[in-house]
DNA sequence: CCCAAATACCGATTGACAGTCGGTTTTACG
DNA sequence: CGTAAAACCGACTGTCAATCGGTATTTGGG
């Protein structure tokens, strides 16, 4: 699925607000970015038909959310994008962890394996209860 | 950097044999897909302008190859797509792994743990020698 | 209950860019 | 130096985000 240039925008928008309507993003946008209400109400209803943003009317105007948190959008989108270079048979965010890992340094390597304990640490208690 | 679904098809190409000419990957794609030579040409040009793949004059034709192993391929190509949606404060890759985590079981995440050990292990040998 | 304002929705246009391929130019080798 | 092979150029199509004007719809007030 690709996404432009204002959709990222959004996106990273409603990440820092609980809910908008058009007008109150558009409000955000007019300052850094000008263009209309319409244009913005367009690039709302795309997320929406992407299933990215989910909304709700409430009186006059739909109010909009993000379907996701950034942790858990980013983690799709990189499964997206690894999809078709990792064959069925890898595990594919297996290879993307893989990949991603000769681009640490030892500071961040040391980081990443205290949130993956500490992650491990979490599920096993679920699991366990 | 967008890519296409041919461009892709291309690039896995290229990460199973060393080198090719146009031909020579035409005669792979002839048999899954049809389309003429030009079309290989033209993707094969594309790619190495993107600097996805460098190539060399050999005789009559270029011979093309891979710029980049997979694993680093796609570890770019996860930096890329995340940039947008994480902050120049916090680490992105970092930011990246952790977003994945939650799609991981514990098997997995004992995969991962593991190799990111090697990959420690690796570098502090490097850094010392 | 109906009207006007607010909003949603539709359609057209523009700009990128991948895919496709015909036609022309360049090039390497005999 | 001529020719065959390959590179290169240009055109056209299809897709999709961005943009915005115009129309339809909806809702709350009178």
């Amino acid at each position: 699925m690709r996404l432009g240039e204002l959709e990222k925008l959004t996106l990273n928008y409603f990440w820092g607000v609980e809910t908008a309507d058009a007008k109150r993003v558009y409000a955000h946008f007019k300052q850094q970015r000008g263009g209309t209400l319409n244009t913005i109400q367009s690039t709302l209803d795309r997320l929406y038909k992407k299933g990215l943003l989910v909304r709700k009317k409430e009186g006059h105007a739909f109010q909009y959310s993000a379907a996701a948190s950034r942790k858990s959008f980013i983690g799709q989108l990189i499964r997206d994008v690894t999809r078709d270079f990792t064959g069925d048979d890898e595990d594919s965010l297996l290879a993307a962890f893989v990949s991603l890992s000769t681009e640490l340094d030892e500071s961040q390597l040391e980081k990443l394996d205290r949130s993956i304990q500490e992650y491990r640490q979490e599920t096993n208690r679920k699991q366990k209860s």
